[in-house]
RNA sequence: GGUGCCAUAGCUCAGUGGUAGAGCGGGGGACUCAUAAGCCCUAGGUCGAUGGUUCAAAUCCAUCUGGCACCA
């Protein structure tokens, strides 16, 4: 029975390329996952997009001399190339600045403020008298109270590393824009109930049975909400954002990135929505209770997603919806990575200490990238890449069981058949039992899949790759081509079937290789959609978009069988050994300065 | 300061009460279809430290050390 999956991603910030941690920790894992439920015929939903409005993006754009705009276009240009050559196959990659998203993120703060979650507060914030606009903390700069550094940050001093709670506890504040002194003034601000909304239904939920979430995310959640929550402001005085929607005094002020961002999951399903043609066809994701909903992450989310976007969605309830007390899909299960450092160090935009990935693609092959950061995603504890590494596991595992299996059945078939599918007669007991091993494996790695056990998948793939190379040493067709031809043939025959349900095995996590199996083994179609940046123009908006054609996918979650006769086109390796002296290479050229 | 997660073979990790595991790397062997890949055999660990519960602890509890994160 087909079920409904929306695979949420967590939105990037358009100020920076993105980077392997990025990849392997949120994209690669909902991609994989997406894949994965595609081919057992699900109705898949894959969605994310770029944050345009955050304070990252506004702090870029003074930084290159560009509007907001400008920045959020470049770098959103930049991720829809990476995503399609990386294979990261969303059905909808789109943005916050979209008339769309400015809409349904309007729409859930009006719905909560009749559903009574949304209160009006005055807080004293920093305001330039010379320009006449408050600002963000973040803009703020000052003299640290605990050590008397003249150069602390508003959150936080560099020198002592105090943090602070406010950039009002900062000596002498002045602006980091264009120097002038700050001063407080008060000025209002909607808020969220949480802990209105906690007493309601959400601390109920997060205690519902949630044994199945990985441990250090649902204990953080728990132990967030049973702590006590408090009011959190959805708005902010900014000109770069989403207005409020209200008459009233908000003229200068915007939905805070916090609150909309995230609505992006919902807003991005309804232009899917709209965009196939079938407006309401959102609501099978969100309204009806058997669909499930994951969020992909890095556990700097993790009280986004687990905590004010529930809080949010229960908060809404009756949204677009005849029923006012109709509920929103919760979070079926946050799967939340941890990070990936790089040679034992953090991964930092600013210190040039990363893989940028649009980059990498220049020089590897999508599916080494993918196997690499899959074998490594940090999963549950943070995890390191290193280039030694990369090349090792590409060369070692991937090259020498599954690629050296592939190729050695394959040149096989070609040397002593002709490249003929041999007649496998009738199959022996040791026959038999290799495909019903690998078929059982179908249910195996379903479950890993299902679970976001990815690595545990690919280890358990290698294994039953491993029993495909003990069945050919075994069987030695290249023996018995000479003694036994019909035993030769055999045996290819039954290595072909297994290599044709490995491939499927593989798919999720190496789309492009096994696409190309998929057609040395004479197989028809694409086993997924293809990937498609089109461009939307709303009445005030226009944007680039990545989308998902599923179309041709033909795809199955099961082993096909190759029949005995087929002629198959020439092989080619599926992937190439790389010379270990790489790893110095690429070391080198991450340690000269930019 | 508080809370949570983590610490198991050279490396990456699995293992939540019943005789320490896998892959990679290391050593040896037979083979040759294959990207000198694959296959077979093998070495290697007082399971971070200390104490406790138990007939029995990598596993449960306490304390400590180190790493990461969040909160304050």
């Amino acid at each position: 029975m087909a079920e409904f999956v929306l695979v949420c991603i967590a939105w990037p910030y358009a100020n920076s390329d993105i980077h392997q941690g990025n990849v392997t920790g949120s994209h690669l894992p909902g991609d994989i996952f997406a894949r994965y439920h595609r081919l057992r015929g699900d109705h898949v939903l894959m969605v994310s997009g770029s944050d345009s409005h955050g304070t990252p993006v506004t702090v870029k754009a003074e930084e290159v001399g560009q509007s907001n705009l400008e920045v959020y276009e470049h770098y959103h240009a930049r991720f829809l190339e990476l995503f399609r050559g990386l294979g990261i196959s969303y059905d909808l990659f789109t943005s916050t600045h979209t008339e769309n998203h400015f809409q349904v993120s309007q729409d859930i703060f009006t719905r909560l403020l009749e559903n009574g979650y949304l209160y009006r507060k005055v807080t004293p914030q920093m305001y330039s008298p010379e320009t006449g606009t408050f600002l963000p903390d973040r803009y703020v700069e000052g003299t640290c109270p605990n050590c008397g550094y003249t150069g602390a940050r508003g959150d936080q001093c560099d020198n002592c590393n105090t943090l602070f709670e406010s950039a009002a506890q900062l000596i002498n504040p002045r602006s980091k824009r264009d120097n002038t002194s700050l001063v407080l003034r008060d000025t209002e601000h909607f808020f969220l109930d949480l802990p209105a909304i906690a007493e309601d239904s959400l601390s109920a939920w997060i205690h519902d049975d949630k044994e199945y979430w990985r441990p250090q995310v649902i204990n953080f959640a728990r132990n967030f909400i049973d702590q006590g929550l408090i009011g959190r402001a959805v708005t902010r005085d900014m000109d770069w954002g989403i207005p409020v929607p209200v008459e009233d005094g908000y003229d200068d002020k915007v939905l805070y990135v916090w609150f909309e961002a995230v609505i992006g999951y919902l807003s991005a399903t309804i232009e899917w929505a709209k965009n196939s043609g079938d407006p309401d066809a959102w609501r099978e994701w969100w309204y009806k209770p058997a669909a499930r909903t994951f969020y992909f992450i890095g556990k700097d989310n993790i009280p986004f997603h687990t905590v004010f976007w529930p809080a949010q969605l229960l908060g809404a309830r009756g949204l677009y919806s005849d029923h006012p007390d109709a509920r929103l899909n919760l979070p079926y299960d946050v799967p939340a990575n941890e990070f990936m450092n790089m040679e034992g160090r953090k991964i930092s935009g600013s210190r040039h200490w990363g893989v940028w990935m649009l980059e990498a693609l220049d020089r590897y092959d999508p599916d080494p990238l993918r196997y690499y950061l899959t074998t490594n995603m940090p999963e549950t504890r943070d995890s390191d890449w290193s280039w030694s590494g990369f090349i090792e596991r590409n060369n070692n595992e991937l090259v020498a069981n599954w690629g050296n299996l592939v190729n050695r059945v394959l040149n096989m078939t070609r040397r002593y058949f002709d490249g003929v599918v041999p007649e496998p007669g009738d199959l022996t007991a040791a026959d038999e039992a290799l495909l019903t091993t690998l078929d059982a494996g179908f249910a195996t790695v379903a479950e890993f899949y299902d679970g976001c056990k990815f690595r545990a998948a690919v280890g358990e793939i290698l294994r039953l790759s491993t029993l495909v190379n003990q069945y050919l040493e075994e069987t030695s067709p290249w023996t018995t081509i000479k003694t036994d031809p019909a035993a030769a043939g055999r045996a290819l025959y039954v290595a072909l079937q297994a290599i044709n349900g490995l491939k499927v095995l593989w798919a999720p996590v190496l789309p492009f290789t096994s696409q190309a199996l998929h057609e040395m083994l004479g197989e028809a179609g694409t086993l997924f959609g293809e990937q498609v940046v089109r461009r939307y123009d709303e009445a005030t908006h226009s944007h680039m978009a990545l989308t998902y054609d599923a179309g041709g996918a033909a795809g199955r979650w099961e082993r096909a069988s190759i029949p005995a006769g087929r002629q198959l086109p020439p092989p080619r390796t599926l992937f190439k050994k790389l010379e270990p002296e790489l790893a110095e290479q690429e070391l080198a050229a991450l340690s000269r300065p930019l």
